[in-house]
DNA sequence: GATGAATGAGTTTTCATTCAT
DNA sequence: TATGAATGAAAACTCATTCAT
């Protein structure tokens, strides 16, 4: 009797678009992909996606924040787990690459996408800034755990060691898809990893 | 008559609208980046631009060249002129941040129109990769040498800790971009380089 | 089952309808005005809407027809009450000032918008065409009573004259829309009674 | 040696332009004129277009601005020609009403068009009141000289005649286009004028 | 070689109308 | 009969590139 759907529907649809759209950005970047794109590998029509979404700006920062908030949250149960605070570190080292290793290059490069974007966006780049701010939070806390415990030096900076963690994890991704090298992703994390902890651990 | 007098024209020419599409690349980005503002800033006129380049594209490429030929010959100007692999490091710190600290997003930000680039066009990407794996070697080579005069442990993986290094750099200065965190560049450096030093030194 | 309740509900409902196109269409004009509009501003769904009118011309056709309708018959009720012509005349004159005066833009934005259609839609400005004509016959039948009745000049030609003064004060009505000039209304309405006046009578 | 055109090739560029779109404009309206259709009418490319107008707008501006600085330097001349006030304002009827009479109904339709774009637009709307005030002030003056010449009475009310006469000629326009009516133009200017003479000359 | 007017395919977005439910 | 999600043709406008002069 009635053409008005659930919620659920509405999300779902909102859930394909969005779908396609990560193919598409991921594969040919933002520029590169039309709305004409997004139509025909969605199978919706432009008017059902101009319905869901106010523009391809609105569509592409919905993603990012889906993206960001999956990721965020995905690390925070990573870390909530554990103990001890190198347990953390170690433990978010293997998170995060484990999923550039295999979830392959498409996060990757939506990534990229993403952070060009927020450069020159400052509705992208206050969203952006906002997450960025909350996983380094999330390291910040467990290296100053890890220094109240005892387990790191005194000296340690977690605010500037924070940083540079969140810093080489998002350099390394990008240089794999910019330069297209193929790393050894277990001997640059126990690089990493070792590096960090005797730099350290007391 | 004189080829050698045309051709220093020639370059001087093309030098004249690199530089003007710098600012705009930097500033604008390259798809929001006209031939039209191109023409502008540079004062040249199209059939002028089209004369040294092929192409929108092809003037870009160039310029990542040129870019990252400088970035190169610098570094490895500080690197050579330093005796222990230790002071050569942080020489090369003291140089990386006194750039992103001092010059500004603008060169960031052109980094990161080429990072995009590269993941993009197989050609660029090409480019990228040799020149990102020029300034690994020159990182790695200065590590392996601390190895054998004893600086730094035997364990020490320079190829990954170069890899670490160079994405470490490169992320900060996408996340100073990207995110608009204002670092404090002091802190971060130092946090760096002891954190390496304590992980990597005999 | 009682087609009488039926039709008197359907006829509501239509009311509403074009209550609400009213505004709008003469707030933001014909082609400003979407169907989104009116189902927001009206409360109806698109489907009822539809169900009411075959299209948003239909639609506006019939608010066409209602408007006029209404003029027509406050003008022929303000003529049927007087007795000589020239009072019939100066009711008029009071009449339609008064109504441009108070009732503000909004009628006259709605009647250049239908203006405009029936320039274009040879089915609006058959409508159209009968509408004026009707209200032109009115002040001719009146001005050719003032002749018979010796109020006015026989060489006075009603026919003329009475679409000059339908034009006048249409004209009068456009300008004040469309040049925003602020009409001191009766100083107008003085000069145009008092010059007809003047040039019409005995 | 150069493709740099004079300023007058220009000129005709864009008077061509104007040209194909008059005729459209008039024909279709502004809405349901698309620049495919000027693209199409005037055998420009789309992109010569828009590199001799901004926009769709700024060119239908361009196009009333044209219009009006003609009508009135027209008006204009004729009245600088007589010398008495009243055949000033006769040979101001010749001239309106053999315009409206010959140039058929094109520019009768245009300026119906301006009129609607300037009850929408406030740009457009302050253009059209110059231009209308322009006029008017014309024939106030017109009509003052009469008034201080002694050819016309002294209690005549110069500005509301002139705002008068301009609406009624304007409505005349409109009223033709609108309803389809086929005046006989030559009764209806000897009704004005005879009405007018005998209601303002002394 | 130099110029910049011209090209036209391609872009994002809108909106009257339909129709499955 | 009512609903509003879906449709898709059509709109205004952009811009890398070409080419006559």
């Amino acid at each position: 009797m009635s053409p008005k759907v659930s919620d659920e529907y509405k999300t779902m649809m909102r859930e394909k678009i969005l779908e396609a759209s990560i193919t598409l950005f991921s594969r040919k970047g933002y520029h590169e992909t039309s709305m004409d794109d997004i139509v025909e590998e969605s199978g919706f029509s432009k008017g059902a996606i101009y319905g869901y979404f106010d523009s391809k700006e609105a569509l592409f920062i919905e993603l990012q924040k889906k993206f960001a908030t999956l990721n965020y949250l995905e690390l925070k149960a990573v870390i909530d787990k554990e103990k001890t605070a190198l347990a953390k570190l170690e433990r978010t080292a293997d998170l995060v690459f484990a999923s550039m290793c295999e979830v392959s290059e498409e996060m990757c490069l939506m990534d990229l996408e993403f952070q060009v974007a927020s450069s020159r966006s400052p509705k992208m780049r206050k969203q952006h800034r906002f997450q960025q701010m909350a996983v380094m939070k999330l390291l910040e806390d467990t290296i100053k755990e890890g220094i109240e415990s005892g387990e790191f030096r005194k000296e340690v900076d977690a605010n500037s060691l924070a940083a540079i963690l969140i810093s080489a994890i998002g350099g390394l991704s990008n240089l794999m898809v910019t330069a297209g090298i193929k790393f050894k992703w277990d001997k640059i994390k126990e690089a990493l990893v070792s590096t960090v902890r005797s730099g350290i651990t007391v």
